[in-house]
RNA sequence: GCCCUGAUGGCGGAAUUGGUAGACGCGCUGGACUCAAAAUCCAGUGCCCUUUAAAGGCGUGCCGGUUCGACCCCGGCUUGGGGCACCA
């Protein structure tokens, strides 16, 4: 019989499912191995060809490591809260939960046809109120924790109390703790807890009616839809990352990912390392900290800047300068962020009136307001010294201040000059210093006089975790007397009200304020739900034990699979998801609940798998096509054309009448009698006719042929175009390996013992497979398969003692046609449970070959020596051959070199 | 502006990390099988010169360097992709 695909696919499928074979069981005997994918937010457009890359990788690892004897954990689930589902419900009206769940569906049976090793009974989803327990959990575990930097992890806010009541912590005596009320003793708390309620400036998008995290806004606009977005003070849930931000930094050190990856990551926490410097400013010398990092350039400080925000800009605000004051303050606020970046050349400000007095100098510089100093980070104030750079030069020209360069021989007539390099002058004691000595001596100068002191500030920003949306996980708090309290924790989940309409309240309160009665014990409870990186910062802990009603994880799950040892997923999570997920363990682990610091071991990014788009040309003006080879003798235009109509890029034309009224009477001009279309690379979508499903490729060529050929494609951490031209190739490598054991009907296969050159393809390939995959080069492991391929056929291979082992090598890559030869080579048990074959490197060696011989590149001599030498080797067969006279010579041997069969080039001294 | 990445035939991409550049696949050309097509198999295929062959020459974005030897290392550019960005 030929290669049915077909009916092998549905058949192991279902087998596999049947038997459970890729149940994940503890068992401490044996060495565990955690694969994991990012699981995925299930959208209603279902899955294209781009989304599988990333789980065909971890799948082919799975398996191949539980070949090679692992107990490997290898789950899936659903990141299933989400925005797209609760606004098509304000749309609908339809539940979130039932578009959820259909889609879900579709998810589940996409996902199923391409033959996973997911053990699904793990499965999770983060909208199961089953799950959203021990999200809730978490919170309530961080509400009631608080980051003590003297033993520099989270500790039960208990601790934090107990010193407040005996000794005072921080600026609170114990006088004045328990002189507090109730409210004000929970409004201290939040001061440090890990989870803490406070005013701050937030993202708040209008057109979602709710604030987002820093990393959910790119370019002022929300990432989700699209939308402006705009600063605003509210009060909100947050979660104190900040506290984590050296651990979150200094722990990627220890991680295998990739540099790219780390580096985004540092670059988001952005530590620097400075001063902070205190002004006395204004009239009543109120002292005004300043940060920065180049207190070496003080003695160009010629103005101070206030963020608008700032505190500060109401007291040292003069009467006669309050009105332009106000004026600027009323125009910074209502701008957008949008509007804010788009503007970041031009420089806007105000004068206070007031003035602040150098520390190190004693000069008298004017203070001024401008919103490119921004109130979140650092003090919200800063020493500006135009001349060194290139924010403060621009705000100096604008407003004729003064610009005095501190470094010898620098221009600065057009620019700053930002460079930490030069001498320095007009420094007083830094004078003839580098800039380099120069910073660490105004630092030692700094501190040393008590005018300030190094400071490390970093970027992070601790996130908002409040959502003014329905479709989230509930806050386990209520007010009582307007304090937050926890709910009891047998009271979790606290499940999400029905409501009937999903869209934000009459007055603006979020979607949980329509809910009836939504209190606990008569007082109200919290009406914004968690943001979506709740769930998803630590599903992979839940996966381990994910039905336990009792625990997060148990002790004894978490021990055993302890953490993740592959993380595959997209870079779209280096700034969300990944810091998030970092800091949720690390707090986990700080207060005792698992056993590791970081979650996620090793990193692969895959890239993204873009849409290769076809184009027609159309003659302007008439409804004549003209192929893509002789567009350039007319004036054209470009039309997206559905790929579905495209093989080869030769255009099916009937089809393409076919496919809109518009081109049904089409006339073309065709080159060599096809019409050839253009194309480019562009993002999958929809709306370009270029999204590849992957039902509509299992269909036509199976899945395993897709398994092969996204891997076939290119290396997996690149972005490369789906182009289904190609997939051909592999899918004839399928056909052509299952004609070594069938020839029509006829088994082909024999028992004769395998001859050396067999063995040696064999071997090749075994040593290929196991090298690549360990190295995630799974592009090459197939090339090496169609090889191995090629040379048996040369051979004439039908033997049982090479192919049975080719068919275990082929199951990570293509476990249908491997499981289906599997058993009709009798054996009974899943493929995926035999042992991965034992590499022979013997087999691979050649016996001899002829070597030329040259010294410093010129050839002298031939030689045949074994192909197999190594460098060593040849310099002693060369010191053998100065014994046979062969080669006389005085010199020293330095280097010898070995290309095998080819070269030898003996250098000398 | 800063930080990561990449650049190799007509195309996707290999290259044991300093040692035969272009594996493997696509595409293309020719052939076999067929009434024909599909499928399958065989051969060829970096570019240039040459009627053909032999033999050359040129070739890993560009310029230079190190080396017996460079896609690989160093210096300086050009350019694609991604990230960060009034962060003091």
């Amino acid at each position: 019989m030929e290669y049915d695909f077909k009916s092998i696919e549905q058949k192991w499928q279902s087998w596999w499912a049947e038997n459970k074979t890729f149940r994940a069981v503890e068992d401490p005997s044996r060495k565990k191995f955690y694969v994991l994918d990012m699981f995925p937010y299930p959208s209603g457009a279902g899955l294209h060809v781009g989304h599988p890359l990333g789980y065909i990788a971890s799948d082919i690892f799975s398996r191949y490591k539980r070949l090679k004897g692992f107990n490997v954990l290898h789950p899936m689930g659903y990141d299933s809260f989400g925005l797209p589902a609760e606004q098509y419900a304000i749309q609908t009206g339809q539940h979130p939960e039932v578009t959820t769940n259909r889609n879900i569906a579709r998810y589940r049976s996409q996902l199923d046809r391409i033959g996973f090793s997911y053990d699904w009974d793990r499965e999770v989803r983060t909208c199961d109120p089953g799950y959203y327990k021990w999200t809730q959990w978490a919170f309530l575990e961080m509400f009631d924790s608080w980051y003590d930097p003297e033993k520099d992890q989270a500790r039960p806010i208990g601790e934090l109390i107990a010193r407040l009541e005996t000794t005072g912590y921080a600026d609170i005596t114990a006088e004045r703790w328990n002189a507090a009320t109730p409210k004000e003793q929970s409004d201290i708390l939040m001061r440090w807890r890990i989870a803490y309620q406070g005013e701050t400036a937030v993202n708040w998008c209008p057109q979602l009616g709710t604030v987002l995290a820093n990393d959910e806004v790119k370019d002022g606009l929300s990432v989700r839809g699209g939308f402006p977005v705009e600063q605003k003070k509210m009060t909100q849930w947050q979660l104190r990352v900040s506290a984590y931000a050296e651990r979150l930094l200094s722990g990627l050190d220890r991680l295998d990912w990739t540099d790219s990856l780390k580096e985004m990551q540092r670059n988001w926490i952005g530590k620097s390392e400075g001063t902070e410097l205190t002004f006395r400013c204004g009239e009543q010398q109120l002292p005004v900290v300043v940060f920065t990092t180049r207190v070496d350039t003080i003695y160009g400080v010629t103005f101070m800047v206030l963020a608008p925000e700032s505190a500060l800009v109401d007291e040292l605000t003069v009467p006669s300068q309050r009105a332009a004051v106000d004026e600027y303050l009323a125009y910074v606020k209502k701008k957008t962020e949008r509007e804010r970046i788009a503007e970041t050349k031009t420089a806007t400000g105000v004068f206070t009136g007031s003035y602040g007095i150098n520390p190190v100098t004693g000069d008298k510089i004017p203070i001024w307001i401008s919103e490119y100093v921004l109130a979140g980070y650092g003090t919200g104030a800063i020493m500006a010294v135009p001349a060194h750079d290139s924010r403060d030069y621009v705000f100096a020209k604008k407003f004729g201040l003064p610009i005095v360069p501190i470094i010898e021989g620098c221009d600065v007539s057009e620019e700053s000059f930002d460079a930490k390099e030069g001498k320095m002058c007009n420094s007083g004691f830094l004078d003839g210093m580098e800039v380099k000595q120069a910073i660490e001596a105004a630092k030692d100068y700094v501190e040393a006089k008590g005018l300030g002191r190094r400071k490390t500030n970093y970027r992070l920003r601790d996130a908002i975790f409040s959502r003014q949306r329905y479709w989230g996980e509930p806050f386990p708090i209520y007010f009582k007397d307007g304090i937050p309290t926890p709910l009891p924790l047998d009271k979790l989940p606290l499940t999400l009200p029905e409501i009937s309409e999903f869209k934000p309240a009459e007055n603006g309160e979020p979607p949980l304020a329509r809910a009836k009665d939504w209190t606990y014990e008569g007082w109200p409870l919290e009406k914004s739900t968690m943001p979506g990186f709740a769930g998803s910062s630590a599903y992979y802990l839940r996966y381990m034990d994910p039905r336990n009603d009792s625990a997060l994880v148990s002790p004894e799950a978490d021990a055993y699979w302890r953490d993740v040892d592959l993380y595959i997923g997209g870079t779209e999570h280096a700034t969300g998801h990944l810091i998030y997920s970092r800091f949720w363990n690390k707090f986990l682990y700080d207060r005792g609940y698992v056993c590791t610091d970081e979650p996620f071991r090793k990193l692969i990014n895959q890239g993204m798998i873009q849409g290769r788009s076809s184009f027609v040309y159309r003659v302007v003006g008439t409804n004549t096509f003209v192929s893509a080879g002789l567009k350039d003798g007319y004036e054209t235009t470009e039309i997206h054309v559905d790929i579905s109509l495209v093989y080869n890029d030769r255009l099916d034309l009937e089809g393409f009448r076919a496919w809109r009224p518009e081109f049904a009477d089409a006339d073309f001009i065709l080159e060599n009698g096809e019409y050839i279309c253009g194309w480019a690379v562009e993002k999958m979508s929809k709306s370009m006719f270029n999204v590849v499903n992957p039902d509509d490729i299992c269909d036509t060529y199976g899945a395993d042929t897709l398994r092969l050929y996204e891997m076939f494609l290119g290396p997996l951490e690149q972005s490369k175009p789906w182009d289904t031209k190609g997939i051909d190739g592999v899918h004839r490598f399928l056909k052509r390996f299952w004609r070594f054991f069938y020839d029509g009907d006829r088994c082909l296969l024999s028992d004769e013992a395998p001859t050396r050159e067999e063995l040696k393809a064999l071997h090749k390939l075994i040593g290929k497979e196991q090298e690549d995959i360990e190295a995630f080069s799974f592009n090459t492991t197939v090339s090496a398969f169609m090889i191995a391929a090629n040379e048996l056929s040369a051979l004439k291979c039908n033997k049982r003692a090479i192919l049975e082992p080719m068919v275990i090598l082929l199951s990570p890559f293509a476990p249908h046609i491997s499981e289906e030869l599997w058993h009709r080579l009798g054996h009974e048990g899943s493929v995926a449970d035999a042992a991965f074959p034992e590499y022979v490197e013997s087999y691979t060696l050649e016996d001899s070959c002829t070597y030329a011989v040259s010294f410093n590149g010129k050839t002298r001599f031939t030689v045949e020596l074994p192909k197999s030498l190594d460098k060593d080797g040849v310099e002693a067969a060369v010191r053998a051959m100065e014994q046979t006279g062969k080669y006389v010579g005085a010199q020293t041997i330095v280097k010898v070199i070995v290309v095998p069969g080819k070269i030898v080039n003996i250098v000398l001294k």
